[in-house]
DNA sequence: ATTATTTTAGACCAAATGTACTAAAAAATT
DNA sequence: AATTTTTTAGTACATTTGGTCTAAAATAAT
């Protein structure tokens, strides 16, 4: 049987996914799952710590299908593959990304935590792009900070596809996830190489 | 002396600003204007109908600045002209897009009405970029629906640009706005001709 | 000036929420 | 087996919120 603490964080995850954190109340969480609410509150004091809990279930999870992937993969096909396990793994904690803003508003250890996992992606796509330059797929920058521009617009696309396509999109989870995933590799397009261009059509065709 | 209603989209206003919709009630937009929060009730049932009348006035405000702009500007520099009021009116009303996701799950009807706005910005796009490859200020599309996918980028840009930068920056207002334009002009940047970069470049002077 | 309408405030209510306190039940330790 | 610790539920309370009903005050219309 599972422990209650891990009850209460997959109802809560699922209850957010639902309903959005804000309207989803300590008393909701225990209640479908058959507990006091006090006693929920004695495994966790605030709707916070379980927000704590779940961002760190996040981590684990992406980290997990990343070194499952870790192969010997060629660049770009590489960039595909993380993209697709890193959007999956959002997609399961939407609520995450959907109530991003009201939760840095409402947690600030969170918040700050959240700043600093921003600052590694960041820099894996800082090498991403180094490295695709050095191998000829990705031409150089035409003019200062083009890259770091580019680099910002992946951060915006990233946090916000699964609000956009909350607001947007009605399709089947698995066409939404692909699409979104095909318009973050599309960002990088424009800037490679005739070489490159070749290779990332034919990465392309494995999603 | 201000009429009762637009002392109360106007408090209700700042006040969704600075705390976000949700955590912001009528009985506090009422205490916040010395009224009773009968009377608030008296104008306004709930808050979704000041919500939809604070949508109004994003409209009329995105207009007014449009219909000033108007000139004979030259596609990119009128782009960049249209982006930069457009921006602007938007962080006035940053609570809107902040809250984006609670306000559309909450409010079905403003939902809808949304969506329509939507459509007539995605199809001024789609003609922008119509003339300025016309023009030959920017490249043909090199596979289907790629210009697409570029509209929908700059969808999710644009609504949530406001949101990510409450996140993540931290310098002032003026400067934020002017960085996001920027980077919202940059997404054009990489299709652009030869001609189209110079010009690109030379418009960009004036922001 | 009188009447009708609009605007305002106050008292009150029910529901939901976070929180505190107490005690019983279950599990672990000795 | 006895005792200590952990887990659970129950009760009760203060606060906040949206909402109704009533009546007074202000304004407009006649």
């Amino acid at each position: 049987m599972k422990k209650t603490k891990e009850k209460i964080l997959d109802s809560a995850q699922q209850l957010f996914n639902k309903y959005g954190v804000a309207d989803v109340s300590l008393r909701k969480i225990s209640s479908e799952i058959g507990i006091s609410h006090t006693n929920l509150i004695y495994h966790f004091k605030t709707k916070n710590e379980i927000l704590d809990q779940l961002h760190l279930r996040i981590l684990s999870a992406a980290k997990r299908e990343n070194d499952q992937l870790k192969g010997e993969e060629d660049t770009i096909l590489g960039l595909l593959r993380a993209t697709e396990s890193g959007f999956e793994v959002l997609y399961k904690f939407r609520f995450f990304m959907i109530d991003l803003n009201y939760i840095m508003r409402t947690n600030k250890s969170l918040h700050n935590f959240f700043l600093e996992v921003e600052q590694v992606r960041a820099q894996m796509y800082r090498n991403q792009i180094k490295e695709m330059i050095t191998k000829k797929l990705m031409r150089k920058e035409e003019y200062e900070s083009e890259y770091e521009k580019l680099i910002t617009q992946i951060r915006i696309f990233s946090d916000y596809w699964i609000s956009s396509s909350a607001i947007y999109c009605d399709g089947s989870i698995r066409e939404i996830i692909k699409e979104h995933v095909e318009m973050l590799m599309n960002m990088f397009y424009p800037y490679l190489t005739t070489n490159g261009k070749k290779i990332y059509k034919f990465c392309m065709k494995k999603l």
